[in-house]
DNA sequence: TTGACGAATGTTAGCGCAATCATTTATGAC
DNA sequence: GTCATAAATGATTGCGCTAACATTCGTCAA
């Protein structure tokens, strides 16, 4: 019967009994040590300790009208970009008593709404989402949100209250820039689940072909289906029976970058002097792969620690001076570019 | 100013009012549906879009004594075992109104001691936790905890409640013995980061290299360090300038085999022939590696499914036959081993 | 028509805490 | 000693909801 255990609980009011005050001074002493004499704070909290009351931040949260989660909404657990992203704001929160509550919205406006209304019900101290993109509805509703709000991955144009990002737009379009300067003359772009973030890659680099006069759709291969290793090799099959002349491809991300450099590999083609490969963010391995993975570094740690540092700041009352920042990204020149 | 802004919440009295009944009936509307006859219930519910009305989780647990959260710790956010596990927990939750919290242990079991404290407090309507090596505080803690609980990732005696995994012990050792059946004669062992998951993964492999006679110390690299692609090229390194004979390396998780496999082609080993790869997990770019990568397939997205259907169907008391579920393991055998 | 019984709806109370305002107790200037 | 002022502590109230018990209504057999 593990579920009808009756669980015994210390409230405040038995601490406060126990001492001998009332229970507001127990909620004081833990709350505002300041306001409660040093004597009596250090009764109260050997008394805490001996009946090891533990608050009940449900009843707090009632009160208060906020409880201290912190909820994250991003389009995909298995994406190695976010679990960076995760891992520094779990870095940070670890040392404050917020909770994360993670929402995976799978790629669809939709379920991003929902889980909106979701948390949003809930009272979370803050919010942070990824993208720029979302519905009408859902931005209302962050907008109307009675909690700082921020969003990552991206920069853009009147965010809903804070923003740390960068410009896929711009990087793709440096990343093709590279690709034609390291003397690439049919670079081809290659792309699976299309999300708003990589459309605006496809973005880049398109208009930087076309400025050089490089551009032929044919070497744009993308598709709807999900990322992977398997999809590079696939996706690269794909371009090869299309346009056999591409002599570099930019991958979306580094699984596809992966999965084109092992089909090419298989298809024994030299990389980079025969076929150049560019991935995107600059994964671990890119570093170590062999040949070493030319890709874009984005700061996707930092990213991280930004946004959990600026939200934690707003929901503590002291909203940064910049609501939007920029980190831009590098591209990181390795042998699988000549 | 939005930190302040009036809500101008709608409250279930709000709703009864407008529709001329009691709170409770709302209520029931809402929860037990048939409880109310059907005129009302229509009236209410369209009331209750009219107004939009949207139940205050927090009251209801403050009086319920629970919450719709559901709590999940994890040793690592960006180690993509986890995430697999993580993806099949949200394609299930997702049909339900339960949410996740997240929290990350970081490998340290003070830190999940912690978390478990917190999420306790908070009043989950369950618990998913990984492994089975909780100090004891953190095991009599869920064991008296009021929620259930399902451990995950491995199988061990006396579950703490419910369990979901496989033996690590066994799958090294049947992934050790594929090598040797393969004719592997000088077979390593390589490992980062190690947790006691690892520890008894080469437990496995030291007593079937030690059964069949071919047990080598030195052949056994491992570090505290965490681990990654960089730290496969890393200890493969190490392992051949302490035991350049080896001929085959089991790898703990496949990040190591693809650093070993990248380090390898770079000192132009011939794989398989002069040097078999064995991976652990089987993530999904083994199987279209260059050469594709032998690996020891887990079934990590089934783990999750089974835990959080486990899970959910303990939360509304219809408890499992089976509170242990092995998911055994499967050597796959490609082209990195001969 | 009566009454009995299940279905439908209502009343009361309180979950545990903190905001608000009220009161008491030190502190120190004169 | 007196008074003003600040510091420390307390009483009351209610956040929004549901459990538990109470009442009313409708239906149908005798």
């Amino acid at each position: 019967m593990r579920n009808t255990r009756k669980s015994g609980k210390v409230t405040l009011a038995d601490v406060a009994r126990a001492v001998g005050v009332s229970a507001i001074t127990v909620s004081r002493a833990l709350r505002e040590p300041d306001k409660v004499s040093a004597t009596l704070r250090q009764r109260i909290d050997h008394t805490i300790r001996e009946l090891g009351y533990v608050p009940d931040p449900v009843a707090r949260a009632l009160v208060t009208g906020r409880t201290n989660i912190i909820g994250v909404i991003i389009p995909s657990v298995t994406n190695n970009v976010f679990a960076d992203v995760l891992r520094a704001v779990y870095d940070v929160i670890r040392m404050t008593d917020f909770g994360i509550q993670l929402g995976n919205s799978r790629y669809s406006l939709l379920e991003e709404e929902k889980l909106v209304r979701l948390f949003l019900s809930q009272k979370p101290a803050g919010l942070i989402v990824a993208g720029v993109d979302q519905s009408e509805a859902t931005r209302s509703l962050l907008v109307e949100a009675s909690c700082p709000v921020v969003q990552i991955m991206e920069v853009g144009d009147d965010p809903i209250d804070m923003m740390v990002g960068f410009s896929h737009y711009e990087a793709a379009r440096a990343a093709t820039r590279h690709l034609i300067d390291r003397g690439y003359r049919r670079p081809a772009f290659v792309a699976a689940r299309m999300d708003p973030r990589s459309q605006r890659r496809l973005q880049g680099f398109r208009e930087e072909t076309e400025v050089q006069g490089l551009f032929d759709e044919t070497r744009i291969i993308t598709t709807q289906r999900p990322s992977s290793v398997a999809m590079g090799v696939e996706l690269f099959g794909e371009l090869m029976s299309v346009a056999p002349d591409a002599d570099a491809v930019l991958c979306n991300n580094d699984d596809l970058a992966l999965g084109v450099l092992f089909e090419a590999q298989r298809r024994r083609f030299r990389v980079p002097d025969q076929l150049g490969i560019c991935g995107f963010n600059d994964l671990e391995f890119c570093a170590v792969a062999e040949p070493s993975m030319t890709s874009v570094r984005t700061f996707r740690h930092e990213m991280g620690e930004r946004a959990i540092r600026m939200l934690v700041s707003a929901i503590e009352g002291k909203r940064p001076e910049e609501a939007l920042v920029d980190l831009g990204y590098e591209v990181v020149h390795r042998r699988s570019t000549r």
